[in-house]
DNA sequence: CTAGTATTCAAACGTTCGTTTGAGGCGATT
DNA sequence: AATCGCCTCAAACGAACGTTTGAATACTAG
């Protein structure tokens, strides 16, 4: 017997996965060594290759553990915003909030590693290293072919190749505000109680996106189409 | 006698320089070793710490190389463009196609690596590497001053917190847009042939961050401002 | 041509990395 | 009490890393 779920969950795994994320995020893949991870997290240094096989197995754990129950709301949230419409096209403004929100709302997660993993997300859309890319974008696809549709039903005028540069601009605003740590000078300017403010943010970001999504075309763009 | 800049630059640097910024694209800083890099470069494995004294160094050099002409030309752009408004305020639309510009223009670059050192900076502005920031964050720092007065000149209308989040979601959109690689599958849906347009990529680029930056401020932000 | 400097080279240095090993401890089952 | 599977531990492994060294070579100035 003695099924992996039905034990009570094990202190060790959590314990490297919460610490991982926090380094991951700090130093990068590569800057964290398994020694440094092994002693902060307090376990032993041949922990982390018993129950996760290598570090990259740990790398795709750290994103598995977040990511699928993310993507999973991402989805929930435009399931239930096109049955609320009843088959009517969803305001561009709304699918925007469903993107867009998922994300924020673990920036306020200051005690669990909500924050943490957020921004080594954000950091991770432009990762160098070719596994870990291709593993986000298996992990993101679901998601984003839903969004996908739910714009062009919500933006039906806009040329499809032209949403999706709108939706590659909108995709770098995001990641990029997520990933943004306090060497981001820019941000001196503004209180510091405001910075993760999750509803704030929420609304300067959907103001900023829904605006750039309805932008009107520009000339060059609309003779080269 | 012998100054180093009265003689013929030298073949050496110039390599190691121009392979470092392929490699550091391709596989980001701690995944080039000096090793693939002086042999990709014809060169011995000493002539980097001989010709630039570290590995930190070589890349602070690679950078220095590109973004001190890339932002002085930013900065003289706008100038002109001041020059030639005489006194009146600058469109916000002149202002963001100054700052997307000079990046954009290095894309078109095929031959040399100025599409290579592009897409290294947009991801080195989420770097872990706290000594990498550090140094972009000085590099860039006089051109950002001088975009945020420009554009403060032209939204007069606009909150100053409120301005420096919009700079900051640009700065990301920018950021994304040029790190962007063919992982994206977004991209997919576009033609091949259009991915690296400078002009149809600036003109889509303004169309979006325009709008963005000049969006009307909701509910939430007004009441909390 | 020669002296002296600037550069290149093969080899090695010490360190750190991710991973593996095999012995030992713990707890549940029979 | 004996056994078996799960887990932890200290120690070691080989490989790869950035850097250093000292001799050999190329180049330049007098």
């Amino acid at each position: 017997m003695s099924l992996r779920a039905v034990k009570p969950p094990h202190g060790t795994r959590t314990r490297i996965l919460d610490v991982a994320e926090e380094l991951f995020m700090q130093l990068g893949f590569e800057g964290t060594s398994m020694r440094v991870l092994t002693t902060k997290a307090g376990v032993n240094l041949a922990a982390v290759n018993y129950h996760f096989g290598s570090k990259d197995a740990l790398i795709e754990a750290v994103f598995r553990r977040r990511l699928d129950p993310m993507n999973a709301q991402r989805i929930k949230e435009l399931d239930e915003l096109e049955a609320q419409a009843k088959g009517k096209a969803l305001e561009p403004d709304a699918v925007i909030r469903a993107f867009v929100r998922p994300g924020l709302s673990h920036l306020e997660d200051t005690k669990g590693g909500g924050r943490n993993f957020i921004r080594l997300l954000g950091r991770t859309y432009t990762e160098p290293n070719k596994p870990i890319r291709v593993l986000i974008g298996q992990l993101y696809a679901p998601a984003m072919e839903r969004y996908k549709k739910a714009l062009e039903r919500a933006l039906p005028q806009m040329q499809r190749d032209e949403l999706v540069w709108r939706m590659h601009f909108m995709f770098g605003t995001l990641a990029y505000t997520l990933a943004a740590t306090d060497t981001v000078q820019l941000i001196a300017g503004c209180k510091p109680e405001d910075r993760y403010d999750a509803r704030l943010l929420e609304d300067r970001l959907t103001a900023f996106l829904t605006a750039g999504l309805n932008a009107p075309l520009k000339q060059s763009v609309r003779k080269a189409a």
